[in-house]
DNA sequence: TATGAATGAGAGTTCATTCAT
DNA sequence: GATGAATGAACTCTCATTCAT
């Protein structure tokens, strides 16, 4: 007689919750290579239960950023229809973008190194946030507002890449670069 | 009366070589990070031999690229002379670092990173290459080619975050993207 | 609701009491500047392990002898009430004391070497055994049994330094030696 | 044609000098247990020199401390002449020899724990200073100054592990102790 | 399910000792 | 004889991962 929801069920929910919110807290704190057993003690749980419920690192990873991913997914569609053109659109989803990447640190690095054992999250990514990327970038194409060279994953990558702050390179930096380089994506006016 | 360079100085400077030659292949495969223990091997030596000739890993890492750096601080002011304009000669110059960074697996990040142990080679960096790039910056400012607001370490910076590559972001989408970089640089023409 | 005693912390018990043993042993054997590993395989664990329970190995050689040292200092007072006098009082304390020392292959010679890493030893035997000793060597002097100018520490560092054994010098010569010692301090009857 | 004395065996003598100033005074900085290098260094040679003149450490241990050896058991049988009394000559041998082992840092513990390696000076001072000291001593109780029981051999074993001094136990500390011990020893006058 | 004790591979680093020149 | 580069064993410590309870 299985219980929708038994007891047992949402004892383990509210574990695998604690460890997320642990995980999310250490990896701002520590980065995404922070030791596993900082996690748990920050969890309050076992080690074990942080492997239980996240066999590898990179499903840690990849549980903490998927609501934060899935929300700037669902960003584009709403831009594309809200903003004045295209290119704007695309400007103010980068801008979310580059806000989740800039406070996560060294994901970036991470994800730009190759990290082995992040591919779920690098695929993650890639199922959910190259096609929102796309869906502006296919619009500015159309609109002629960017050159027609450039996919949706390399842009990302590069993002990705600017993000990657440090004691002498700042959001503030990270944001500016990026927005330098959307200056250059876009077409000449003709 | 010791020769200026006996055999056995000769023979020491060969097996420097090598363990500088081992630390690039193996900075290549590995990253800087790779174990001192690999680095040995690779060049057929003892620990000890390594932790002679560089103390610690900084000077290593620093050995090993300070030769590519001096190069390429010293194209600077030749590029200037020789060039059309200054963001000519900007651009030029910073294929040639493009070049340089490409190569290095793994330097990118570890720069990118902060990576402590590393200072040296970042000091280098800003000492020999920050004041090269600063001079083509300034002189493109000069002619009113690039707005003010731009620091060579910061350019220098996103460069190099955007030289770091991976299986799926690899050295021509990293040249294109700091191309693409450059261009949202270019103050639009009057 | 943890049990206050759980199996697992039982095994725990055991496998720390293990270390301490086997670290005892070997310590009887090499000395306190044993390598960690060769504790570690005389008690069957791993090296983790004793790293676990024992995070520095001033923690380890303190844990050893933390129960004898009491049980020392915890003789004194009554040593002082039973005795015919201070001085026969001091002189049956500072048996027990030999007793301790004697049973400790390079204890002394490393506490008598200002070893670093056995501060927080250092520390416990000032905490513990000085006080202790300082009571009957205050007696002492009260009964004028001993003269006022010497300190309780520098009395337990000459007695620990007489304690260091050797091949041609046993603990009955170690013996003999303190007691000849505690003679020399004795006051000359007036 | 073989000189007494070529310039290479000045030469030698000379290098050997300089290990032999270097390495005294390396122990009384760093203690008998110092890297051979850091001799090495001091004394301008390499460490094969040092291997060369000295194979094992004792060999160094012990040339270096021979002289100032000789010289304290030389002072026995002049002291015997000179004193008022056997126990006085006792007294006045012992501040000598105790001078000597409190200027050699690390000497007193490495002997008290029969560090393996340091036979050859154990022996030397089981030749030269023990037959010195026994001298005394016999004079001491053939007049009924001292008790029959105490061997040379003890007492300055006794003696050199009451001269390990350290931060809290230091020379004065260590003459005090050595002279109370001899008090002790003294047998009380009929 | 949750726990956390235990494991042990792996990395850094030091230094005694050898040996070709 | 002198040199010092080279060697590699030995040691410390960390942390990912497993598994009995």
């Amino acid at each position: 007689m299985p219980e929708t929801t038994g007891v047992r069920q949402q004892q383990a929910r509210r574990t695998r919750a604690a460890v997320l919110a642990a995980a999310a807290a250490v990896f701002v704190d520590q980065g995404v290579q922070a030791p596993v057993r900082d996690i748990a003690e920050r969890a309050g749980v076992g080690v074990g239960t942080v492997y239980r419920h996240f066999p590898t690192r990179a499903d840690l990873v990849t549980a903490v950023y998927r609501h934060q991913i899935d929300t700037c997914a669902a960003l584009a569609p709403r831009l594309l229809e809200e903003s004045a053109s295209p290119y704007s659109a695309l400007t103010c989803w980068v801008d979310a973008f580059v806000e989740f990447l800039v406070t996560k640190h060294g994901l970036g690095a991470a994800l730009g190194a190759g990290d082995p054992g992040l591919e779920n999250l690098h695929a993650l990514m890639l199922d959910t946030l190259v096609p929102a990327c796309a869906s502006l970038l296919e619009a500015c194409v159309a609109a002629d507002e960017v050159g027609p060279d450039l996919t949706a994953y390399t842009l990302m990558r590069a993002i990705g890449n600017l993000c990657i702050t440090g004691p002498d390179y700042d959001r503030s930096d990270a944001r500016n670069m990026v927005a330098t380089l959307l200056v250059g994506c876009r077409r000449a006016a003709a």
